[in-house]
DNA sequence: GATATGCGCAACCAGGGGTTGCGCATCTGA
DNA sequence: TCAGATGCGCAACCCCTGGTTGCGCATATC
């Protein structure tokens, strides 16, 4: 029951960081490591090696224009990485609700064995 | 819009190995550091940590149980860390709808353009 | 009581996130 | 046109974390 995810988008999406800039990049539409690095609490290079890691993740794209280096979020990838999470989320839940009901389940029969035990 | 995140949460189920830790406590109901490293990759010791990490989280108990130490998963916390997972996702999900209803109405005006310039 | 088993602690290593410092390329304006 | 400003990449370094091995101690078990 364990869900299949791919690692190095899971651990992309998994630093706290990279999720700002994933959310800065939707909210801008572009945005360079010197951009980002000014909404952000972190230096430039730190910046441009998050980059490097989404980058590789297939996460965004690059597009050199002049000296600037502009990156913008891969649609498809994304929503690739959000259904991921969905998935974990989905099948946790899941889990935790198959749990409960197996316990209120047991919860019953103890219910109905005291009963039973009174009635003796 | 960004979704506020516990952030020792996220990165407590962050962690793949962690994640798999969570699947075999709530597969088995409870387990110890030497039960769960023979189901994983990784030595008794690395789960140990793992397991200290967790339980720092809040998202497991521990019980000693002679020379033993049993783990189970916290249902409440683990919910709240799956309601996070959703959380981020759903936001993420909203903001992937609206960008593409923008690029659509863009795209609509621009054929607009289009036509009106084929009039001329 | 001797042996096996489960655990914790400590030292150590590799990788990742972060920083600073530097040099190079591209823009821009006097 | 050329000098300064701006954007970037590379390299070295630090610290934390995930992982390992090695050890000793406590609890079960025969």
């Amino acid at each position: 029951m364990t869900v299949a995810v791919d690692d190095d988008l899971w651990s992309a999406i998994g630093d706290p960081t990279r999720r700002r800039m994933l959310d800065l990049l939707l909210a801008d539409g572009e945005g360079t490591a010197t951009s980002l690095s000014e909404h952000l609490p972190v230096t430039r290079q730190a910046v441009a090696k998050h980059l490097g890691v989404l980058d590789r993740a297939g996460l965004v794209h690059v597009t050199p224009a002049g000296r600037e280096m502009r990156y913008r979020v891969d649609d498809a990838q994304f929503a690739r990485a959000v259904a991921q999470l969905a998935a974990v989320g989905t099948a946790w839940d899941a889990r935790l609700r198959r749990i409960k009901r197996i316990a209120e389940a047991i919860q019953r029969t103890q219910d109905q064995t005291n009963q039973d035990k009174t009635k003796e």
